[in-house]
DNA sequence: GGGTTATATAACGATCGTGGTATGTTAGAT
DNA sequence: ATCTAACATACCACGATCGTTATATAACCC
């Protein structure tokens, strides 16, 4: 089974998971849309699947893929010990301070 | 050469990111601690390079590599519309309470 | 200059994932 | 019962990349 950074090396598959972003679609839908064969879509799905990234509603013949969080959450976890090297902010400090800046504004 | 998600798809590689977290490294460091041969870590270097994840540092025959934070914060914002599925929060909201409450908790 | 240290690169073989084609499976429709 | 629609899977071949070994380059030391 390929790991989660494997799964989004591949170009079309972070575009699956981009189009199952806003709810669950069909695999016919997903093959139309990114111009793929049906086998293809389906193969990608399935190693989408395997890791975690989408799970599947059968529904008669069609198969709905639902987008899962878990997957891209480690991904997000993953990148935070390396945050401090972009987010300009000592230990969250800064989003206190915009937090707080926004409360101001608001009143 | 290799995509920002390719390069990271490799634990080897991930690991080295991880290991010039906290400041430069030469390759000789880097080949023992992760107990690789000298030209595998070369290798990997040279596309943690050409992806831009690290930068080099002559010093006589030393190469001081050092990480860089664009590709990863490449990553970072790649996620950014997926963070509601995971952070409990109406559009930052959340993160402004929290911050209030942590203020509140300071006094 | 000769030797050594540190690193980069070339060449090669082997492995693995990808994409295509063909086929299997299941459920609905007539 | 048969036909069709939707999807999954098996098989195969190509291509890419990984790791190894050998060699090249460059700078320091004596």
């Amino acid at each position: 089974m390929l790991s989660i950074f494997e799964v989004l090396a591949l170009p079309v598959r972070r575009d699956i998971v981009g189009r199952l972003r806003l709810g669950p679609k069909t695999v016919g839908e997903l093959a139309t849309e990114l111009g793929l064969s049906q086998p293809l879509t389906s193969k990608h799905l399935r190693v989408l699947r395997d890791s975690g990234f989408v799970r599947v509603r059968a529904d008669a013949q069609r198969r709905w893929y639902e987008l899962r969080p878990e997957p891209l959450r480690e991904v997000d976890e993953w990148l935070e010990p390396y945050r401090w090297m972009w987010e300009d902010r000592l230990d969250r400090l800064g989003d206190r301070l915009d937090a707080i800046r926004d409360e101001e504004e608001d009143r």
